[in-house]
DNA sequence: ACTCGTGTTAGCTG
DNA sequence: TCAGCTAACACGAG
């Protein structure tokens, strides 16, 4: 579930509380979280290190960590995807949780042990962990960021245009391609087309530069108003994507098609 | 029982 | 090699 917004939430939130405590534990037995990795690697690489900064760019997260005891010179990067259901808990030493990254549906479900697919458990009792049911998450060693575009948040116009770039792929498709620009994810792309009113399925090079331009406000739009309301489920068309719904801006019929390989709803009058 | 999904990616095609 | 597309991954929710 995790779009652009919900992942700086997240990354926050380590920034914030899981800093500079000591590791004395590692559970990363999900090797499907943690592939390629064997169980142990990872463990073996944390322990005894602490964690000294976070980063992000898109949806993606990077850790940096400390030296150990006898060796100063710093640690692997642990790298965090929250992939679509994922979030980050961390616990402080008295045993209260907070959460960042997910589509805060509290209560929405038993909080099922073994759905903390990777955890990291600090010298002073607290713990961070990868809480995930689908498990699409991943966590990783040093992590190669290089193919990542842009973030979605701090890519300037002109950068913009030249990244939704030439082809007869579709708008949204190209939105949605981390490579180009990183961070967009479904919800995102649907409420930014919907503000510009473009239709997510024209290909790009049928876009007029003023096309261009009004997608790249509506983005940032989207991702500020994402950014205070907690999440990109807020963005003000996303309770309209459903059957028999109906545009609230104009009252036509919501449509919905496959676009890019993902679910999109799109306005009949305005996106046509 | 059965379909869907706020993400990523290997592998295929032209 | 590149642009673009599809299936697969895993599993809970509706």
């Amino acid at each position: 579930m995790p779009e652009l917004p919900e992942v700086e939430t997240a990354r926050s939130l380590i920034a914030d509380q899981a800093l500079d405590r000591t590791i004395a534990g590692v559970d990363d037995s999900d090797t499907y979280v943690t592939r390629p990795h064997t169980p142990g690697q990872l463990r073996d690489a944390l322990v005894g290190r602490r964690l000294t900064a976070v980063h992000r760019r898109g949806k993606s997260m990077w850790v940096e960590t400390s030296g150990v005891e006898g060796d100063p010179a710093p640690g692997p990067d642990l790298g965090i995807h929250l992939g679509m259901s994922g979030r980050i808990v961390v616990t402080a030493p008295g045993g209260k949780a907070t959460e960042g990254g997910g589509p805060w549906r509290r209560d929405a479900q038993p909080r099922k042990p073994e759905w903390d697919r990777f955890t990291i458990e600090f010298a002073d009792g607290g713990r961070l962990a990868l809480f995930d049911t689908r498990r699409l998450g991943r966590v990783r060693l040093d992590p190669d960021i290089s193919a990542l575009g842009p973030d979605a948040g701090e890519i300037t116009a002109e950068e913009f245009r030249r990244v939704l770039g030439k082809g007869t792929i579709a708008v949204k498709a190209r939105l949605l391609d981390q490579s180009k620009i990183a961070g967009v994810g479904n919800l995102l792309a649907d409420e930014a087309l919907w503000q510009a009113r473009i239709n997510p399925a024209v290909p790009v090079n049928s876009l007029r530069p003023e096309d261009v331009d009004r997608l790249y406000h509506a983005l940032q739009a989207a991702l500020d108003s994402a950014a205070a309301n907690g999440g990109a489920h807020t963005g003000e068309v996303i309770p309209f994507r459903h059957a028999g719904a109906r545009c609230p801006r104009d009252g036509a019929e919501m449509r919905h098609g496959i676009v890019g390989g993902r679910s999109t709803w799109w306005c009949s009058l305005e996106q046509a």
